[in-house]
DNA sequence: TATAATAAAGTCAAAGAAAGTCAAAACTTT
DNA sequence: AAAGTTTTGACTTTCTTTGACTTTATTATA
């Protein structure tokens, strides 16, 4: 059997593909029924295939009428971005992080009052919980606002 | 089917745009009927879409020719911050920090794209590290930001 | 004028409808 | 065989819908 999630993968792709830059929405259960898999098997897809770094947003709700909107984010290799995201990893001191956020003000992709705003997200003050994981914490609150930037 | 509550929510918001300002007055059977759900429903998308930390205030008179009336008021700046914040508190849920950026954008405090840039911080992809605290992280970031912008 | 009937709205808990998490089991690759 | 990846399922969390019961106000009646 071709390997399940690959096929979840392709189908999700091909409908972002026909909906040509509009987020897509699906029901977790309905598209796990009509693959006969596990529930699970969708957030397992989601999150090896549709992650921050490959250039994909997750949002859902849960309760009844509840769904999951998977955003592509369209972003070249060799872009800008792409390389800010690699250079950010998985852990980012917060003077690099004011560094790359200032870099990407200079360019004029965010204004003044925008670079303020990240810069409070990713602040130590605003990360509160364990000091061994805040520079885990802010690399991903960086990433994640930075690829909505590219956001549409 | 699409949210029910969304789309009393939505009815009601117009009603309220329509009347530029002044209460609105419905008859919660009267309502109800309209939208084919149980009576109680109307009270659960007012105590969860109405509320008034959100800025609206519910009056209501039970017995023959009863009714219920929705005020949106208006708070000073500083009145609004300081209850958001309360309200955030020391954790919340990726729904309500949504709920209250979207409440602070409505004001024009700040733009969409701000606004784009707190939900994607915020969110739950965003916050890497253990689930059990990240509803504390984000509260932490949340009001961070919400400072930011207020204190200019 | 009391009292009963009726007409609202309120409350709360249970059931239902999603999605999320996590770890164990089952595969694949090295 | 060890390491890595995928699949599954039991359990959890979050949000919504419903309905039985309560409270309060008005209207009709004795």
């Amino acid at each position: 059997m071709a390997k399940m999630s690959d096929l979840i993968e392709v189908f999700i792709k091909e409908l972002l593909d026909d909906s040509v830059g509009d987020p897509v929405e699906i029901q977790r259960n309905e598209l796990a029924g009509y693959f006969k898999c596990a529930p699970s098997q969708i957030n397992y897809v989601l999150t090896t295939r549709f992650s921050m770094d490959k250039g994909y947003l997750i949002e859902s709700h849960r309760g009844g009428g509840g769904s999951i909107k998977i955003i592509k984010l369209q972003l070249s290799q060799e872009d800008f971005f792409a390389n800010l995201l690699k250079e950010i990893g998985d852990s980012i001191t917060k003077l690099k992080a004011d560094q790359i956020t200032d870099l990407v003000q200079g360019k004029e992709l965010i204004s003044e009052r925008e670079a303020k705003l990240i810069k409070a997200a990713t602040s130590d003050r605003s990360i509160a919980g364990p000091v061994n994981i805040k520079n885990e914490i802010r690399a991903g609150i960086l990433k994640g606002m930075l690829l909505s930037v590219y956001e549409g």
